[in-house]
DNA sequence: TTTATTTTAGAATGAACGTTCAGTATATAA
DNA sequence: TTATATACTGAACGTTCATTCTAAAATAAA
């Protein structure tokens, strides 16, 4: 990569940047491009030079974001021993670590507005499927070393992530400590809810 | 009430009424004042006539739903006697009757996007706070009566909420009995969850 | 019948915004 | 040095859309 392909890359993830933030805190449709020109100093049309629009730019945000998730989510669950600990032990990390992150709102926003129109409808479909994988696959775990009862880990998936999506809607207002207890009390409902006694 | 006065409270409901069922195809951005126009035959002045804007319009729909909600939600509590089973027969009866309700999509855009700008952020949070109150009512009860372990109800009813929430944002695609399906597994787990054993 | 009030119509306004495009600067390669 | 591809600029465009405004129609009141 010579001088010149750097310094694009560095204006393409100053960009990234600037609408990460802006997309949070002001959300999808209320950021324009020109905040992001104002935001960054960079002219409309680079920004249109390095994403192919709007649309193509929160989505490049939201595949960086996944990737990121996924990685961080791998090397958690080595961390520890028992199914249990490792799902504490994940949404201790995600709530201290991302659940105010940038993006979170905006990706609710994001997916109710643009599901209908986008053509990329695979593509968000496809990251939520990621999420939802993990999931799935931290449960069967456990119902495979006795933790959990036999159940149906795909129909779990789906509560336990609806569960951490939904409580970060009720979010917003609280500080951190506050919020990281909520999720606490909410995982130990689950595991409470889903062990064997 | 006279002839006039009927007849203008009439073409208030059917503006009402094709503004709920649009907004829940399209979502709230994505529909126009012209969209329901189109859809009623009713001029954009009349429209505004009646409604201060479209934010306005919204709001409306949504108290009136939440005021049902709220009614319904009396009357079924009132037939179970267990908090068990009531709060069975509440998820069911609103997985059935309302997992579809045309506004609810729409209402978590119309939360993501208007939250930060909107004046109406009180409306919209009193709104909030009724179900949990409902919630919450409940669950204490169930406290009391030796159903549920002694726990923080307020705590409990934010995460009851959240899930309720969270689901429906992955139930888009499913059929009713599938969400009935999990929407029961969701609430038996959090059940288990909170229960005596 | 006349006057006043309420209700309806729809063209006009104006701002917001995503996107395009013609042109310019800059670094690399020849 | 020159040629070329890449990176960048910002004015202009076109469209969408909520909202306003003037006037007309319909009904009620006097």
């Amino acid at each position: 990569m010579n001088k010149k392909q750097l310094s694009s890359q560095q204006t393409k993830q100053k960009i990234a940047e600037a609408a990460r933030t802006l997309f949070g805190q002001k959300g999808y449709a209320s950021t324009s491009i020109e905040d992001i020109v104002s935001a960054t100093q960079i002219s409309k049309g680079n920004i249109y030079y390095h994403f192919k629009n709007k649309e193509g730019l929160f989505l490049y945000l939201l595949e960086e974001w996944t990737r990121e998730w996924a990685e961080q989510f791998q090397s958690k669950k080595e961390r520890y021993r028992t199914v249990k600990e490792k799902l504490i032990a994940l949404v201790e990390h995600f709530v201290e670590d991302g659940f105010h992150h940038p993006l979170t709102r905006a990706t609710n926003e994001f997916y109710a507005t643009e599901l209908i129109t986008s053509p990329n409808q695979d593509k968000i479909e496809e990251m939520m499927q990621l999420y939802l994988r993990n999931y799935e696959e931290l449960l069967d775990e456990g119902m495979q070393s006795g933790e959990f009862k036999q159940d149906d880990a795909h129909l779990l998936s789906i509560i336990l992530e609806g569960m951490l999506a939904g409580i970060e809607f009720s979010t917003n207002q609280l500080e951190l400590d506050e919020a990281l207890r909520l999720y606490r009390k909410a995982i130990h409902v689950f595991l409470y809810g889903i062990a064997v006694y």
